[in-house]
DNA sequence: CAGAATATCTAACATAGATTAGATATTCTG
DNA sequence: CAGAATATCTAATCTATGTTAGATATTCTG
């Protein structure tokens, strides 16, 4: 079923997809992300990780892709985060998601071919350029297009979940909830764990996905750390009382359709 | 191609599909909406119109789906409006989505099973019950399953643009916005013209979709009205100065992805 | 490792939009 | 078509968050 246009998948090792730790996706997050929902052959997991076989180096505030732009390749993210934002008449800014390991950047364009909104990294990242045709070959497998399908239908219950956040929420609470489901997202793909994680936002930039100033922001992180629920230090971000936090903020991690949000052992 | 499960299609008449109006729907919003993007044959039509064969007809304000539910069949809407909704714990609500005729209400549940938000009709409507083997059958002909990615592609962009409304924009330009939006998508699906449409909504209801009060969004629109910018009365909405309203709310109808979403004939 | 560039933090003050409470229209329903 | 139920509209008051401005940390970079 592959294409000879795909020399990366024959040349990969065999063995390195069940080979490392306990995340099972042989070092690719988009194998550890999509294999937390769906059943893949030794083949499928080999062609999906081929994807993250030679990413591009990117500084921070690097521009992915912008606005307007039609691109024949999709981006994908392998390290660090990026954003997706528009930016408004006025210069102001609004973050509609953020990007980590295991993220498609602008699987859109293949189907929707202009880029309505653009992307930016906000650390030094690696970012996969995988060919629009390279893609489609893929989807040829049942067990990936339904793979796509539900990363892109988990992207739409986020951005729903946001909807709410930023129309209905104190800023409090918003910022609670938006610390949970971040949270929930770096430990499916292995990159959290006891309640830690690398959060290496400005406080500038969470506001600009809340819809908040960042005077405001700092104003509720005091208070989240004065409530001892969290410590966000160097960008650092430790969830002390997680149950008190989910609470707080009304989260309910359904929408993020990931199989066990909440394995006994990490709850406590 | 057809399965022998779908009488439906073999009863209805092949002339259908042409024989009515400028949109060219066969009286099917769902085809009409689809035809703006994807090249259907005339098998694709008559499958896709097929679906509407036999709506329900529901009341105004009744459920269609709650949160939690694992229905094995989807909805989709035929006639009138329709909302998706979260409830908070205090008991306000967020609308994330305005559905209206030839709109998939859950298509996501074929893939993600659990729903995690609740459907309510708004008006009166009509509602097709797709069971799930019918649809995965459906996208086993191309030009549909391409259709399908776009319908949730483009989706997914709304709720993009309804982030940047609520995050960033004052309740003026937010209202402004979604009515051009509003408008631009009854357009496509034949149900406006001259910036003239049915709006069904009321003041409540405007305000759960932006994370305003009904209060306030009365204020506005009456300040909409005395800047003659708009009327709107017993559920009709006329856009006296589409131009002004649209550079006064920063709309851009990129993120609808409709082939030509502003012909000449109809801007002035 | 020094200086520059970014981020964080704080305080005083301003405001868009929330809240509350009704008065007035409009739309249903029997 | 009358009465009930919903919606719309208005005004007075309140508050969460914005704005502005600067002091203090922290993090980059040559």
């Amino acid at each position: 079923m592959f294409g000879p246009d795909e020399p990366n998948i024959g040349f990969m090792s065999a063995s390195a997809p069940l080979a490392e730790g306990p995340s099972c996706g042989g070092g690719s997050p988009l194998v550890t992300k999509l294999e937390t929902v769906a059943r893949l052959s030794d083949g499928d997991r080999l062609a999906l990780a081929a994807l993250c076989d030679d990413p591009r180096e990117m500084g921070a505030r690097r521009n992915v892709i912008r606005e307007g732009e039609r691109p024949d390749h999709v981006h994908l993210m392998v390290e660090g985060w990026a954003a997706r934002y528009k930016l408004l008449p006025d210069g102001s800014r609004q973050i509609t998601a953020f990007l980590i390991p295991g993220d498609f950047c602008d699987f859109h364009v293949t189907i929707l071919g202009e880029m309505d909104h653009s992307i930016t990294t906000l650390t030094r990242a690696k970012v996969a350029y995988i060919p629009r045709s390279k893609l489609e070959l893929l989807t040829e497998r049942p067990s990936i297009a339904r793979a796509f399908w539900w990363a892109t239908l988990v992207d739409e219950a986020v951005l729903r979940a946001w909807i709410v956040n930023i129309g209905r929420r104190e800023a409090f609470e918003a910022i609670g909830h938006l610390i949970c489901e971040l949270y929930l997202r770096m430990r499916n793909i292995g990159l959290a764990h006891d309640y830690c994680f690398e959060l290496p936002l400005t406080q500038e930039e969470l506001g600009d996905a809340l819809g908040l100033t960042p005077v405001h922001v700092n104003r509720v992180l005091q208070r989240m750390r004065a409530e001892e629920l969290i410590s966000l230090k160097s960008g650092m971000l430790t969830i002390h009382d997680y149950r008190r936090l989910e609470s707080a903020a009304g989260f309910n991690p359904n929408y993020l359709h990931i199989a066990d949000p909440r394995p006994k052992a990490d709850v406590g």
